[in-house]
DNA sequence: AATGAATGAGACTTCATTCAT
DNA sequence: CATGAATGAAGTCTCATTCAT
């Protein structure tokens, strides 16, 4: 899978064959074929490991007893970070996954809501409690922080 | 062209059969080639046509007479207004060009500084004169704006 | 198609790789999968090709002014004939075509039955007419020695 | 081998994996290897096995004190009855052998060859004493009717 | 200029078979 | 004896590109 990382991000899934990842894992393809099923079986694990990932650090960050406004900043710099700490990791999951799969699409966005709506629903603590100004839509305050922070960070 | 923009951003560049797009353009392979040397060819045609568009219409914001803060308004305007219009545009264009080949990439970035690097001039020109705050490094506020505006687009 | 009848007939449609039936026709396999989207699809072709020809031969006989005795005789012996005639053909249209997809699969047996049920009817008219003993089930009759003739044959 | 039969019989020799035979048979590839050296080699004991009970099951009545007549028909019989008794089995056993690797392919010959050899020298003994008319070819007979039941139990 | 059949390299995937444990 | 991961050759199919017409 770090093989597969590495490759995706450089040159694009679609790009990769098979063969290279196989070759930069030290494996044989039938090999790797024993371990996922497709191609596309690989793509979904990878999604699948980077998404746990950053979900369970988010909400170990959202469960802390941080103060609410440490909370979120503590959570945009876990993304910063992250995206920095292995670049390889980042550029394939903020990839437009619209082109990938119906498969991985339909799971990358189902784990995104969840990861918006437990943001959002911070935000509207802190706006509840008056931590934060209330007079913005708060789900264009999500998009328009995070949008930024991900173009940043590629 | 449309064709092909319209394909790109629904399946991605590699994932986008040369027949396909001659298909939806009504023309055959044959033809197609007989006008664009290679399949990276007509990509970076098509890179090349958004990018005219996009840079000519920001020049003309930026030459026009408007005062400092309404032309940064307006270019931004611009990005925000050309993205909801030409969706399928939007996503080629904002794609990770990264993965595109050298050749296109080289392009898009080359693009990419001189549009920035106008933006950032009007900025500091508006530093200077004391229209913006200047305790904030240019080249951030830049970035982290258009990285906001990109993704909300998309 | 002559070369896919001629190799499916000697190895087994299974036992026959693309490449070399392309390679005995004279052309590549890209050339091939030009013609033949698949190579399923040029089973099912050589399939149609053979029983349309079988059919047209048997109606033809059918449908002449053949006392019935002699109509019967007529369509046994192109039966056996065509056999001869052409054994790889033979060899492949006899072959156990449950093993094959089910869309040849069904194809043959819609095309089976038309067939047997056409030469049913002339049975039956010679029973009725006295030129046939009428105490043993047509069906019977029909498969019995079409099963005969087939084994004969291979 | 029960499991090899039942797959072959459904999906032919080259479209069953080993390891779905294995699956079938509830053991590892592994263990298979361990009896069968090959897969061929697999298909070799199912036929051996198939026709040592068959030819038994022949000479038995072969060789019994019935009346040559009964013993034609139990035999005819017996072959029908078999057919009924195990489908599986049927189909694979009289699959157009000539399909199957060049060393069943001879077994099998063999076997049949003892076998019709057999059934012929019955035949021709009741032609001798009268019991059968002798105006016909003993060959002819023998395969025209061995094809009707074969045909029919399929 | 247009056509579209042909090319052929290369992609993904399967599978009989082996072998260290 | 059994396990099942690993091997790697081979198979089906796709596709960018060419070229005679």
């Amino acid at each position: 899978m770090r093989a597969a990382i590495t490759l995706f991000a450089r040159k694009g899934f679609d790009a990769t064959p098979v063969r290279e990842i196989a070759d930069a894992a030290g494996v044989t393809t039938g090999a790797l074929y024993h371990y996922f099923a497709t191609k596309e079986d690989l793509l979904v694990e990878v999604y699948q490991q980077m998404q746990a990932g950053q979900r369970l650090r988010m909400e170990a960050i959202a469960d802390s007893d941080l103060p609410l406004r440490e909370k979120l900043h503590a959570i945009i710099s876990d993304v910063v970070e992250s995206t920095i700490a292995d670049l390889d990791e980042a550029v394939v999951f903020f990839q437009p996954f619209h082109l990938l799969s119906p498969r991985v699409h339909e799971m990358v966005r189902a784990e995104r809501r969840g990861y918006h709506y437990r943001v959002k629903a911070l935000i509207e603590e802190g706006q509840r409690d008056g931590t934060f100004r209330a007079d913005v839509p708060t789900t264009l305050a999500v998009s328009y922080h995070f949008g930024a922070v991900h173009q940043l960070g590629l």
